[in-house]
DNA sequence: TAAAAAATAACCCTATCGGGTAATTGTTTC
DNA sequence: GAAACAATTACCCGATAGGGTTATTTTTTA
């Protein structure tokens, strides 16, 4: 059994490459080409395919916006984008609205087809490039930038104040005075270079002292 | 000439697999092999690889802690995790500390060999599994929750409310009176289901309603 | 064009926030 | 054992936050 496989590309030489490209492999089978996404939900509707090779600079609808639209209706269909661009931007809008692979035009055709049939087989191809990206993503992600060398206590009362409880429902939660709670915040302010709650909620979020959930 | 290798495992059988699959591959040297990873910081004093394979599960420390510790000392040596574990947690932590590739056991001895050059082409190998979760905590993390029904105004409000902005300052950036900005205000936090300002801004954040940076 | 929603503004009022100053008790750390 | 630090409490005081009520204008949507 063949894939049904759909091709969404605007340079009309590549497309024609693709085509010839998956009839000459054993495994595929193009149900159709089109040079933009426009009525893309249409073609899905009376094609029906497995597969999808999703450009992102097509004129009048982005690819993007194709992996988006494909997605939400039919989410079993496996979309692959193939494009020029590697910036990260596009990189995880893709991956973010539902595609199952990301292949830079640098593929070679080889690696190109066998990233189809991985993806067939439930696996996630992507090249090199994408995947160090990614990768990065989640060093510079998850790295504590600073050491603001607030106490136990503090870090504490902090919890409390992202949580949006009041200085009083947070002596009482502590059981301590609110003259106490007071003093804390003061301190924490202080150390976090802020000058109001709000502010101190922002920044032990973004620099992840507390975490939410 | 060869890549200069460290193999980290603890299964002596595998272990000794791994040494004798790089010794037949073309283009790597085992320079070490060890049962744990206590003292990997002199073992890359004095071996010097520029290719670790590290074992997650091992007896006194863990692959893990082995990983960010050479990362932090050693940037230059890349780094393979070779594991059974499929977990969400482990694969995310050995990434944020610096591994440069994830491979599950249960990947072939040719495709481990073929990964350990991509990492040394500068790729990041990845098991397939690997790489759909990988894709799948993008999804996740970045699928808005929540439509909390804010106007436009509203919105650009709360992005002052998260920078620490007073009510007054807020009045005076948006050119409208500080009633106005209360009215606002009181409008936002009722449709968050919040009641001040502070817990406000975790609301923001959590859903990413407005964004840091 | 009518209706709904968003944005604007004013007034009143009180609880809360948050800074300053000062002092007491335990705990670490050297 | 002295010194430094963390945690605690108290008091003063002014600015801010935030709720309620009412009303006008502009923009969007049906």
């Amino acid at each position: 059994m063949k894939v049904k496989t759909v091709i969404y590309e605007d340079n009309d030489q590549l497309r024609d490459s693709l085509e010839l490209l998956l009839s000459d492999s054993s495994g595929f089978e193009v149900a159709g080409t089109f040079n933009n996404c426009m009525n893309c939900i249409k073609q899905m509707d009376s094609l029906l395919p497995q597969l999808v090779i999703m450009d992102i600079d097509m004129p009048g609808m982005s690819g993007l916006e194709g992996v988006k639209q494909i997605k939400t209706l039919y989410p079993g269909i496996r979309i692959i984008v193939y494009t020029v661009f590697d910036d990260d931007q596009r990189i995880f809008d893709c991956i973010c609205n539902g595609a199952d692979g990301y292949l830079l035009k640098t593929i070679s055709p080889l690696k190109l087809v066998e990233s189809l049939k991985e993806v067939m087989d439930g696996g996630t191809p992507m090249s090199p490039f994408v995947a160090k990206k990614v990768f990065q993503y989640f060093r510079d992600k998850t790295t504590i930038n600073a050491d603001f060398q607030l106490s136990r206590r503090e870090i504490e009362l902090l919890e409390y104040l992202v949580k949006g409880y009041s200085y009083k429902m947070i002596a009482a939660s502590c059981f301590i005075s609110l003259d106490t709670v007071k003093k804390h915040l003061q301190n924490i302010y202080r150390k976090l270079h802020v000058c109001c709650g709000t502010e101190a909620v922002a920044m032990a979020l973004k620099h992840k002292i507390v975490k939410l959930d």
